[in-house]
DNA sequence: TTTT
DNA sequence: TTTT
């Protein structure tokens, strides 16, 4: 179940790291903000952090692509960790394990803070949005040939 | 972008087809009620039927485990299929196109109008809620070892 | 945003407490259970725990109608609340602040550990599937009486 | 149930209608795309519409703030609106009707193809993030005051 | 710590 | 009809 959906900025660039095995893992902070009016009428306005994180090759395009302030929309879903601190006390941290990645915003790059800015890896030119099939009957749509045009 | 979600019932057994190279090809039709008060006070009610599609295994899943009245849980994206009425005019047709299933409610069949009846899977008992690292440090949790406990 | 959702079960029976100016809170543990098969071929389950909170009405519903075991459809957001421990160590606790909830199975009752049993409110028996306009012509669907028919 | 949701660009300004009693009825088409390699390796990539409708205060916002191009969030339930043609058949048209929208991307204006360009309400500033309780106990958060704080 |  |  692809349980959570965030929309929001980074607070930092992101943190990769490499399982002993090599493969990245990497973690981004996610800033959601929600504004409301409370009872008297002044606008009131709310920060959430979320601890996010990205295994392979996720993990890899948003280490490449993300950078602090940079606005995503996500997909994941929670996952609670415990762990231990030094005193031996069990501590809990609750991070949303990412499956879906979109970078959102115009061409932001043109002078961030890193260095080679840049975008995402170019969504390759979109180009045939038929799923038309265009069959003439009465019975709507058949699927007889859908391992050619099903991504899944 | 796993983009709806539904939660209601089947209004009917689920029809199963098949394309010519064999993969199965599962329809059904998802019932989902919405309850409010209307400005007078009254209760108003409004039930909105879904056409839900199904590929290959989950096809065959769904076309197994379900039947008229199954309370079900689906994840799925959006798809407007064109194609000709006899006139030849163009025709719409939106569905959703799952891909996950989860069969929601207690042991159900127990006469069933199908034969078979019977529930979902049985998701293996479930039992190790452990995904404790138990790692002690005080840097919150590792991932050395994912590779062997995180399902993608 | 309402960003994440889960179905599960809870864990427990819901805790209800009151705000000194009486109103409900109402806290849940939800279990999700994930199922997948490892690289090995072999199932392998994860369940993982979620603290549900609810407020005011909502938070009456739940605690009346919600037992351990229920199984729920909730809608809600990630709030992180930070507290201190005795030792006045930074602590953080991450929950989901209900704004939608669903009693998911048939009628479960019958037998339950509580006392009273008992299912939701009974959604009023849905009936009319019509949000039929019924209005001849070919510009698709006119809005004129929407403020009838339209719960928001 | 909040059920649906877009990421998305418009593929034209919206349309504004009003209720006979004066309420906004917003209508746009939202394209949503996917891209995915098929079997051979090759990159594919399917486009999606979708027609998504605001009513009242929210139309307002949408036909003031959106135009041609906007990329947006949206979250809403789906609707099959049934009607009927010239020749009296029975047609049907599926929207989402929005509850949810969030401009994304960054100052787009400075030259888009309508005159007043210009970008959402400027949600105020985002200043108080705390939910931080900050209760010494080892008890987790408590509630006391969230009439003061929370949305609902 | 971000962004609007 | 958009955008990447």
């Amino acid at each position: 179940m692809r349980n959570c959906i965030l929309v929001g900025n980074l607070g930092q660039d992101p943190e990769v790291r490499y399982t002993p095995a090599g493969a990245a893992v990497t973690t981004i902070s996610v800033a959601t903000t929600e504004a409301w009016n409370d009872k008297d009428g002044n606008k009131q306005e709310r920060t959430e952090w979320h601890r996010v994180v990205f295994f392979r090759r996720l993990a890899e395009i948003a280490g490449e692509y993300l950078k602090k302030g940079s606005q995503v929309y996500i997909e994941g879903q929670l996952r609670t960790n415990k762990w231990q601190d030094k005193s031996g006390n069990d501590r809990y941290t609750t991070e949303i394990i990412a499956n879906e990645l979109q970078m959102l915003g115009g061409r932001p790059g043109s002078g961030g803070s890193m260095g080679g800015g840049g975008n995402m890896p170019s969504a390759p030119k979109a180009k045939n949005p038929s799923n038309n099939n265009n069959n003439s009957n009465d019975n709507g749509p058949n699927y007889d040939d859908f391992d050619d045009e099903i991504p899944f």
